[in-house]
DNA sequence: CTTCATGTGTAGCAAGACTACTTGTCTGCC
DNA sequence: GGCAGACAAGTAGTCTTGCTACACATGAAG
C-alpha cells in the first residue's frame, strides 16, 4: 500500500497507537507494522517530524530515558491527545463512510449483494 | 469535512461518479455532494485540475457539447478507467481495513458489537 | 574491526488539494 | 435595460504532509 494514501490520517493512527501505552519512535514504527500486518511499514523520516508535529500541537508528551546506553524518546498520549483522539476516529468514521458510499464499503467486485 | 482528507482518494471517487454515467464538470461536483449527503463540497480549483489529471492518465475522455449557449465539458469512463477503479477499490479496501484496524472499522464508541 | 540492528534526527523534494480569481452565458427581478 | 445570481470552465499560487536520502551514535555479532 502507498502510505501517501495516509494524507492526514497518520497523527491518528499514531495517536491510536500511543493509546494503548507510551512507546519511543523505532517501537512505534514497529508496532504500526505488527498491527497492520505489514503493511504499514512507515519509514522513519514519517515518524519523526510527524511525532513533533504532534508534540508541538499538546497531543503527545515524550521524556528521554537511557536503556543500554541507547538514548530512548519515549512518547505518550495527553490528555488533549486522548481528546483529539476521539475526533479524529469520529472524522474517520464520516471519512471512510462518505467514500465506502461511492466505492463500495467492503463487497470485492463479484461478490452478490 | 475537511476535503484534504481526500488526499489521493479523489481520483478514485470521480471515476466512480463517472462510472454510472457521463458528466460535466459542474454536475460531478454536485454528483458528489448529493450522493454524499452535503459532506462532500468541493471547489472546481479540485475538481478541475483533478479531471485533467485523469484525462491525462487516459481514464476519462472529454468531448464538448453547446447546451443552452454554454459550453460544457462532459467527461466518460474509459476501459482503462474502468480497470482503474477497480484498483483503487481494492487499494480503498485494504487502505480502509488497514486504518480501521486502528481507529475501529465503523462502531461509535458506546454502540455494543 | 567491520557490519548490522537499534535508535534518533534533518534537509530537501514531490504530490495533491485548497483559496482566490477570471471569464462568459443565461435567467429572474426591479 | 441593468444587476444579481446560478451555471460552467479554468488558472496561478500556496500549503500541508509524507517520502527519500542522508547523518550520527551505540551495542552485539562475526
Amino acid at each position: 500500500m502507498k502510505a501517501q494514501a495516509l494524507h492526514g490520517h497518520l497523527d491518528a493512527l499514531l495517536l491510536a497507537v500511543l493509546e494503548q501505552g507510551a512507546l519511543h519512535g523505532y517501537a512505534i514504527i514497529e508496532a504500526l507494522r505488527a498491527r497492520s500486518g505489514g503493511t504499514l511499514d512507515l519509514p522513519t523520516g514519517t515518524i519523526y517530524p510527524a511525532l513533533r508535529r504532534l508534540e508541538r500541537a499538546g497531543y503527545v508528551a515524550s521524556s528521554w530515558s537511557t536503556v543500554n546506553g541507547r538514548e530512548r524518546r519515549t512518547y505518550q498520549l495527553t490528555e488533549a491527545g486522548g481528546r483529539a483522539l476521539a475526533g479524529e476516529r469520529a472524522g474517520w468514521r464520516e471519512f471512510s463512510a462518505t467514500v465506502g458510499r461511492f466505492l463500495g464499503p467492503g463487497e470485492p467486485p463479484g461478490a452478490p449483494a
